[in-house]
RNA sequence: CGGGCUGUGGCGCAGCUUGGCAGCGCGCCUGCUUUGGGAGCAGGAGGUCGUCGGUUCGAAUCCGACCAGCCCGACCA
């Protein structure tokens, strides 16, 4: 293509309010604009880049046997009220209604209707299938945020498998992996594979792909000895051991005026040190209230806990705790609390002579033993672990914490969506089993903007070949003169006979326009054609990353781009 | 949903405190000169100052409501 005929609208300063990296250069570099919160238009260069990626997916999913499918982006009501999903996903679903009054809704993942689909088989001779399709979805998020990273309309690749049994599905996930680690390599990210919450899929297990990076969202734990990975809402550590001093008698309260945090009281003295103290937090866990007790350096990890309660929770508010403690958020304990129950964590067993909050205002109690003191219901690992924590896996390593960007999901779901959908078939014994199913996804923008994350200097973006909008770049010093815009016009047949997507700067700028431009635009290689290296019949060539300058013959020019991009 | 902030030509911003001609830089158009790292000169186009209402002789500026956006948090199939 032409530059002068293309539409590649460079910025010179960065766009108001963009902080990521991604948002800044995919704005400034031409790529993307956007509509609105969390919406985006992909503009010439950047749909040339999510050609690059979805051409990628493609490949790597044939070749592990994915059928190319294209389902709707609005869908029944109907099927997601099988499911349980009509309720379940409340708030991030945008439901609507057609002109009889029919519930409709946009697509925010396509278990539903490839699960529908799949109810059209009945023998298992015709299993394991592996379907997969490119398609819009919209998550009405609530906080959209940073350009491609965090968006509500999105194109995602989403695959389901359908197997027989457990033993096709763990076929169908690990295929899945090998080809996710492909393509993420393909695409130049290093990715972490780590244990996830399945969250409100449902299912037994999953796996997310993540880059590390400060702009990212999600955090995870990597063991240095065992390779145990886990993301945050799932990581297991092993707590370290407090001996604490007997201190006999009931527990005693004591007066704390104005006292309302754990940093406040930790101040009275070492016997109130974080370490020593119990936190009491009040959740809705399911529709119950219920007391949260942690060690008071711990945090709550609420995924952790909704997974291992199997309920959704929400801190309580203000007024729910008052009503139900006679305190406020600050003086709240669980010592001799009977009439709503107590999930406690491990990190609290056997410990003794602790402090907590009194249920009254400017009270705390001093002197606790947990099992003794406290009606704990429940014990659940529900704490966040933190950084250079021994590993809970091999309990030799220290778990590294870092902040990660999630690029692919997969989940193993089971029987959810076919039990509810009537996906079954009959089994050898002409019995009916329902499908076993997994779910694949990988953000096809999300991966745009990790790559630029991870790819770009202070110049701009640095693509790895496989997804950079053109491989070559012309750059037309002086093409007003007749010679040079020849011998630009004769390296530009020659690189597209060859087969090399490049682009030819033809527009009448200045030099140092047309190099900004292609560094901030980030295309691998520029080929520099002017009147001075003409002179001895010569163009410059550099790759964008640095390791190439050097100059070619113009009529070698194409064979040496050809022999560096593979 | 809570906290903080912002809305003024295509982009980035000033002006608002103390009401009185709507400005600057970049970009854009025309001409001339220039041309190996964001050129110079001259001329020019382009704005319901987010929306609605109020105060006032007069509102970008003051007041109110609403809308939109950004950042932090909550939330996140």
């Amino acid at each position: 293509m032409r530059w002068s005929q293309t539409f590649i609208p460079t910025l010179r300063e960065d766009p108001a309010g963009a902080v990521a990296a991604s948002h800044r250069l995919l704005v400034r570099g031409g790529f993307i604009r956007r509509l609105m919160a969390g919406s985006y238009s992909l503009l010439p260069l950047g749909m040339r880049v999510a050609h690059k990626i979805s051409g990628i997916i493609r490949q790597e999913m044939d070749a592990i046997g994915g059928q190319e499918f294209l389902a709707p982006v609005v869908h029944p009501g109907e099927i997601w009220k099988r499911t349980g999903r009509w309720d379940d996903v409340e708030g991030i679903m945008v439901k609507f209604e057609d002109r009889k009054g029919a519930d409709l809704v946009l697509a925010l993942t396509h278990e539903e209707v490839f699960a529908h689909l799949a109810a059209e088989m009945s023998s298992y001779k015709e299993l394991p299938q592996l379907w997969y399709h490119l398609q819009t979805k919209f998550r009405d998020e609530a906080r959209p945020r940073s350009g491609l990273l965090r968006v509500r309309e999105f194109t995602m690749k989403d695959s389901y498998s359908f197997d027989l049994d457990e033993e096709g599905l763990d076929r169908q996930f690990e295929a899945h992996r090998g080809a996710y680690h492909r393509i993420f390599t393909r695409l130049g990210l290093d990715t972490i594979q780590v244990e996830a919450s399945s969250g409100n899929m449902g299912g037994s297990d999953s796996v997310e792909f993540v880059v590390r990076s400060p702009t990212g969202e999600d955090r995870v734990a990597v063991c240095g000895e065992c390779g145990y990975a886990a993301n945050l809402e799932r990581a297991v550590g092993l707590v370290d051991q407090v001996a604490d001093e007997p201190r006999p008698g009931p527990p005693e309260p004591f007066p704390t005026p104005g006292v309302r945090t754990i940093a406040a009281l930790a101040e009275l003295g070492g016997f109130a040190a974080p370490i020593r103290q119990i936190k009491t937090l009040v959740c809705m866990v399911g529709e119950q209230l219920t007391l949260v007790v942690l060690r008071g350096d711990h945090d709550l990890e609420e995924q952790k806990l909704a997974d291992a309660a199997g309920e959704a929770v929400r801190p309580a508010d203000e007024g729910e705790i008052v009503e139900a403690l006679g305190a406020h958020p600050g003086s709240l304990g669980a010592v001799g609390v009977e009439d709503l129950p107590v999930i406690a964590d491990p990190a609290l067993r056997g410990r003794s002579n602790m402090v907590t909050g009194a249920n009254q205002d400017d009270v705390h109690l001093r002197g606790v033993d947990v099992e003794r003191d406290i009606p704990v219901d429940r014990w659940l690992d529900m704490r966040t672990v933190a950084d250079g924590e021994v590993c809970g896996r091999c309990r030799r390593g220290a778990l590294a914490v870092s902040t990660v960007i999630e690029v692919g999901h997969i989940f193993k779901l089971g029987r959810k969506y076919s039990e509810a959908l009537g996906a079954a078939v009959l089994d050898e014994s002409g019995r009916p089993a329902p499908l076993v199913m997994g779910s694949y996804g990988i953000g096809v923008g999300r991966a745009m903007a990790a790559v630029v994350e991870v790819c770009h200097d202070d110049r701009g973006i640095v693509w790895p070949i496989a997804a950079a909008p053109f491989a070559v770049v012309i750059t037309a010093l002086r093409p007003d003169r007749a010679e040079v815009l020849e011998a630009c016009e004769a390296l530009y047949g020659g690189l597209l006979a060859a087969g090399v997507e490049v682009l030819l700067d033809d527009r009448p700028e200045r030099p140092g326009v047309k190099f900004t431009d292609a560094e901030l635009v980030g295309i691998p290689y520029r080929l520099t054609v002017g009147p001075r290296g003409l002179e001895s019949g010569e163009a410059e060539l550099r790759s964008r990353g640095g390791s190439v300058n050097e100059r070619v013959a113009l009529d070698l020019a194409v064979h040496r781009v050809k022999e560096l991009i593979g």
